[in-house]
DNA sequence: ATGGCGCGCGCAGCGCGA
């Protein structure tokens, strides 16, 4: 079983992309992100025609989320069970013998601001219900854009970057507590190229000269983590025209 | 890197992302 997740950052711009790719990876399990798009023009037919079904919740301009899977989805959920929520964030689903997250975490915009405090209340919720969510499914996949850089080796200037927004101690201490669960980083249980990242700025060149961040992430719970025998990142559609300023992120379940 | 890009909305230029 092949799952990946992608913040397209609008899915009406990036469909080609994502048909492309598709057809060229062929996984399973797709999480998507910053969507931007309203359920009733989600393009349903497109998606379908590419061999997959979907979940989604979405609205304009902001956020937005989907599951596509070439399986039939059950239990569905489409909020952050015990937050208060006007933005569309996550879906969860169960597909075949695992449960499957999607989740698009807030940015936090700057450290202090309104929006962070955002971030770190609904990440609060989320370790919460994931915490329950474990108990109830021991075959868990945590997949999304989580906006934080878990450790230095995973931002291209940490010092530039210290106590910014994404990679702040306060996330990164969420982050910790979602690890603290049981679940496992899988980019983390292989070696992987140092200067590895998902997103780069559009400004700057910055893609070309690498100054990227690893910020969109797949967590496996302990019964996961055992079958996991691949975890990477797809660079080849950062390097498309039009391009997300995200990459997708890949693993390999055996099974 | 800190103006610089790309998106949505909507028709100019702004808010937002990270």
């Amino acid at each position: 079983m092949k799952l990946a997740t992608w913040n397209v950052n609008s899915l009406k711009v990036r469909l080609p992309h994502l048909a492309d790719w598709l057809a060229g990876q062929a996984p399973d399990i797709v999480c998507l992100q910053e969507t931007k798009t309203e359920d009733h023009v989600f393009p349903r037919t497109q998606i379908e025609a590419a061999g997959y079904r979907a979940l989604y919740t979405g609205q304009k301009t902001y956020n937005g989320v989907a599951l596509l899977a070439k399986g039939k989805a059950t239990d569905p959920v489409l909020t952050l069970p015990g937050f208060e929520d006007a933005q569309k964030r996550l879906l969860a689903a169960t597909l075949d013998d695992v449960r499957v997250v999607c989740l698009y975490v807030p940015n936090g915009q700057s450290v202090g601001s309104d929006k962070y405090h955002y971030k770190l209340a609904w990440l609060d919720a989320l370790v919460a219900w994931l915490a329950q969510e474990l108990e109830r499914h021991p075959r868990l996949a945590v997949l999304g854009d989580f906006n934080i850089a878990p450790e230095d080796r995973d931002v291209h200037d940490p010092t530039l970057w210290a106590g910014q927004v994404l990679v702040s101690p306060e996330e990164r201490a969420r982050f910790r507590a979602l690890l603290e669960l049981g679940l496992k980083d899988a980019f983390r249980l292989f070696d992987q190229p140092e200067g590895s990242y998902t997103w780069w700025d559009y400004r700057m060149g910055a893609f070309r000269r690498n100054l990227g961040l690893r910020i969109d992430h797949i967590l496996l719970s302990p019964a996961l983590a055992e079958r996991c025998t691949a975890c990477w990142i797809d660079t080849a559609p950062r390097r498309l025209p039009r391009p997300s300023d995200h990459a997708p992120v890949l693993a390999e379940l055996e099974g």
